[in-house]
RNA sequence: GGCCCCAUCGUCUAACGGUUAGGACACCAGGUUUUCAUCCUGGCAAUAGGAGUUCGAUUCUCCUUGGGGUCACCA
């Protein structure tokens, strides 16, 4: 019976990506290998900033790529709700208390005060501490003003999971608002409170929140709550490595992975590689081994930049390694619109031939499209191929009329066809990039494809032989 | 500006204080007697700078530089 519980608690104020599902991935793995358990909870204190659908994207976006949780919003548990904005009583219950004992008091001055202290500390270079300005009788709170922590300023050393031994002084520790004009808890109190009441025992977050650990550290103290272990992310950077990923850099988000086809595996193999290694050269994780080998201490400290290109490359292998009939099942949503009248065992047979070249299933669009329909002929494609220049019309008719000649005898398996195709190389003196990239245009219109012979072999013979005549035609 | 954190190839990263500083992506070249892709081989490419400790620093300490975070009635 372990005691482990960790937490994810996003705010639905956008779509998840890359850099956020990293932080509920590592507390979902720092979980499940303990055996304990995993919450995930909804921060929607700001009201002013939650969206429309913020929730469900939070849902989808984890489901999407494998996290599950014992406890959340659609998952009632002994210490729900687990959306905080169903909570106010108990962080109420919890203001109630630091009053009582002198740790908070109402604030009542106004944002124009509070602007010009700020603006003079500004000027003189000075940090801004509200507690340099507590009043000296402060009235009873009655919940419309904010209502704020009585600080007690002191130094503090604590252990951070990843980044190790951190220290901060007197000066880190402020008076800051508990509770908002509007009855809502902020962050900084409301998270406390939860983390506390749910018994999480992790705390792991990305690291915009370090500096207000000594903060939270005072808080717990005045609440007289023991302080969870905490663990800090280094941040995810944009693709120019300066900023920290987000919406606004154009990142993208969980589910546009999905929808591009993405597999959820690699996802979350690559998204665990973002600032996590097993201290060995092995880069493919299957999801059992990152929970038996993840841990905390070999977290990098430093940030690291997210590149698509290598999750692309990741998803690739993970495309490779599928059988045939999972490959099938795991496409279906991707065919083009070409492609529904056609049964799944020609399907099959079209990703026999460009499983290895795929490397996200949308891209299933780009490379079939001769394998569901008769494209134009198009002229470029011949004008265009390096390896055609040096043939004029008639010769370029001369070799598809022969190789129609020699084709309309092919049983159309793939050996057969390799045959006779190497002969007819031999019978016209021709090199293969020459008459290979006729052929291939003359039966797919397309400037690639799979190899030529699994190529026809697919479409068969009726559909190549009929391909190779209309080119015929269009030359003459 | 104050405070805090960070620093190895372009990118993700490995290296009990002793290695020709390793791997992967990307890129380049060659090969797999067919394009594209896959795969294989090879190439390019890094310890930010300066002191100190040490027989010996990528590794420990300090300084500088650079980067990031935070200083909200946002999280």
């Amino acid at each position: 019976m372990s005691s482990v519980r960790t937490r994810f608690a996003p705010s639905p104020t956008g779509a998840l990506h890359a850099g956020t599902v990293r932080t509920a991935l590592f507390a979902w793995l720092v979980a499940k290998k303990a055996n304990g358990q995993f919450v995930l909870r909804i921060e929607d204190t700001d009201q002013a900033r939650s969206i429309e659908g913020g929730v469900k994207n939070i849902i989808d976006s984890l489901s999407f790529i494998g996290i599950d949780w014992d406890e959340g919003p659609n998952k009632p548990s002994d210490f729900g709700p687990y959306v905080q904005s169903e909570r106010l009583d108990k962080y109420q219950e919890f203001a109630q208390k630091l009053i009582k004992s002198g740790r908070a008091y109402a604030d009542v001055s106004t944002k124009d005060e509070l602007d010009k202290l700020r603006e003079n500390a500004k000027q003189s270079k000075k940090p801004f501490l509200f507690r340099d300005y507590r009043p000296e009788n402060p009235p009873v709170w009655n919940g419309s003003q904010p209502l704020r922590l009585m600080s007690n300023p002191k130094p503090y050393e604590w252990n951070d999971l990843v980044m190790g031994k951190m220290k901060s002084g007197a000066e880190a520790i402020d008076d800051f608002i508990l509770i908002k004009s509007d009855g809502f808890p902020t962050y900084n109190f409301a998270h406390i409170v939860d983390d506390f009441l749910m018994k999480v025992t992790h705390v792991i977050r990305s690291q915009e929140f370090i500096s207000s650990v000594p903060r939270f550290l005072n808080l717990y103290e005045a609440l007289g709550f023991e302080a969870p272990k905490m663990a800090t992310l280094p941040p995810v950077l944009d693709t120019t490595g300066k900023r920290k990923l987000s919406k606004r850099e154009g990142a993208k988000q969980v589910l546009e992975y999905r929808d591009m086809g993405i597999m959820p595996e690699a996802l979350m193999n690559f998204v665990a590689l973002l600032g996590w290694n097993d201290g060995t050269t092995q880069e493919i994780f299957s999801k059992e081994e990152l929970i038996q080998k993840f841990d905390l201490s070999r977290v990098q400290k430093g940030g690291a930049q997210f590149r698509e290109d290598q999750l692309i490359f990741l998803n690739g292998v993970y495309i490779r390694k599928l059988s045939l009939d999972e490959l099938h099942s795991r496409v279906s949503d991707f065919w083009p619109e070409s492609a529904t009248e056609f049964d799944d065992d020609y399907k099959k047979k079209v990703l026999s031939v460009i499983q290895e070249r795929l490397k996200y299933f949308s891209e299933i669009t780009e490379l079939t499209p001769f394998f569901f329909k008769d494209l134009p002929v198009d002229m470029k494609l011949i004008d265009e191929n390096k390896f055609l220049k040096s043939l004029d019309k008639s010769q370029l008719k001369e070799l598809l009329n022969k190789t129609k000649a020699s084709l309309v005898s092919s049983d159309f398996s793939v050996e057969d066809l390799t045959y006779k195709l190497n002969n007819l190389l031999t019978e016209q003196d021709q090199k293969p990039a020459v008459l290979f990239s006729l052929i291939r245009i003359a039966t797919t219109q397309a400037a690639s494809s799979p190899g030529l012979a699994d190529t026809m072999s697919v479409l068969g013979k009726e559909k190549s032989i009929a391909r190779i005549d209309t080119m015929i035609n269009a030359l003459s």
